[in-house]
DNA sequence: CTTTATTCTCTACAACTATAGAAAATAAAC
DNA sequence: GTTTATTTTCTATAGTTGTAGAGAATAAAG
């Protein structure tokens, strides 16, 4: 058996023998490259040796740790997808209301060069999932969750008086967030520099909507 | 010479002899094969040899007529722009302010299956367009026309006293069309089937917030 | 240094790609 | 039917891809 699963090595189990790399960080290192790759070159320049060669290695030292290119696609979406969700958590940590709900937003729209990388991820794995039903389930559990979250902040801003607009939570839920997926489009779409599109004052527009009866 | 260039052959230049295939119209053709492809398999089933498969054609048929794969996609996409271009127009004629608004909005949005299809053919081009200048500048003229189309009806309701929000009306027209690319997104990856999310009542919700000062 | 299990490199391969171009089929004009 | 230019098929090619697996390199333990 070459290829250990997920923390199966972390409790030292063959401790006849050197255990030399933790194999979830090497996942880690390795789904880090493919999305300097996919930032830089596309999905297209994502082959299985230009990822290996941005790592560090050659061509097979990949196998052991994705059995095949599509578990190591998934494992890099999943990532940015967690990594994502834990900073809105840890920027929405302690708001409620319309503070909560501009912070999840500013953090999830494409305001500085990382978040616009992040946009030039999403778009290709939008692509896959198109026609990938497994790929497809992750999106649509994301913005489940974030469906419900915006809601909370909604319905705390409703309570504190800051919401007052005449159209129900769930309407004003689904449009925000399809506010935030089409501002990746537009970033990730914009050309190298000029980004810009004045994302955060639409957002300070709409909070600005919501707050008329 | 074995490729005429658009509409070189309409005038009928070499009389000696038979004149068969209209180009335009074939180029054409073998355009609507592609779309069906993506539309169906996703970007990445079509390649050349199941494009004229799909048309009807043996494998290297289509050099005449497209003389690389590139030329093919980028025609084809075009080719959905401008249709999507010429319903826009011709639903808003006659209508202005508010009602052209919704028109326009109607015509976008992914609310039956052609335009569903639409959908899963735009995700596709995006992806493509990250890594393509050329290919984001037609998105990018794109969006610059419908822009500029939304806040000149955004004005007429001004006028109309439909439209009274404190927002400028720059900032409302991004809004929308990011709402309404965020929607083209959500449809191509519903389930089949299971399409509608409520974009048309996210539409009229907002319209309702457009309408309160 | 020897042993030993792990980790990585390297080569190989089968599948598939876009594209090129020779040859065959086609259909109007005579 | 014959001619003629067009249209299409068919085969070939050069390149790339994901994947497999043998062997070398590696590093800890004795």
């Amino acid at each position: 058996m070459a290829h250990k699963s997920l923390s199966e090595n972390l409790s030292g189990e063959w401790p006849a023998v050197p255990k030399i790399v933790d194999h979830d960080e090497r996942r880690l290192e390795l789904v880090d490259a493919t999305w300097r790759i996919i930032a830089r070159n596309g999905l297209e320049g994502a082959t299985m040796r230009e990822i290996a060669l941005e790592a560090g290695f050659a061509n097979g030292a990949l196998k052991p740790y994705f059995p095949t290119k599509d578990t190591l696609l998934e494992f890099a979406f999943g990532h940015v997808f967690n990594r994502t969700n834990q900073r809105i958590a840890s920027v929405t940590e302690g708001k409620s209301g319309v503070d909560a709900l501009r912070a999840f937003c500013l953090e999830v729209l494409p305001l500085d060069e990382e978040r616009i990388n992040e946009a030039r991820i999403v778009i290709p794995f939008w692509q896959k999932a198109v026609n990938d039903p497994q790929k497809a389930e992750i999106h649509r559990q994301s913005m489940e969750e974030w469906l419900a979250a915006i809601r909370r902040h909604l319905a705390e801003a409703r309570d504190e008086g800051k919401v007052r607009a005449a159209v129900d939570d769930s309407v004003l839920a689904g449009q925000l967030l399809n506010m935030l997926l089409g501002a990746q489009i537009e970033a990730a779409l914009a050309p190298a520099g000029q980004a810009n599109f004045g994302h955060d004052a639409q957002l300070e527009g709409y909070l600005t909507l919501l707050a008329h009866p």
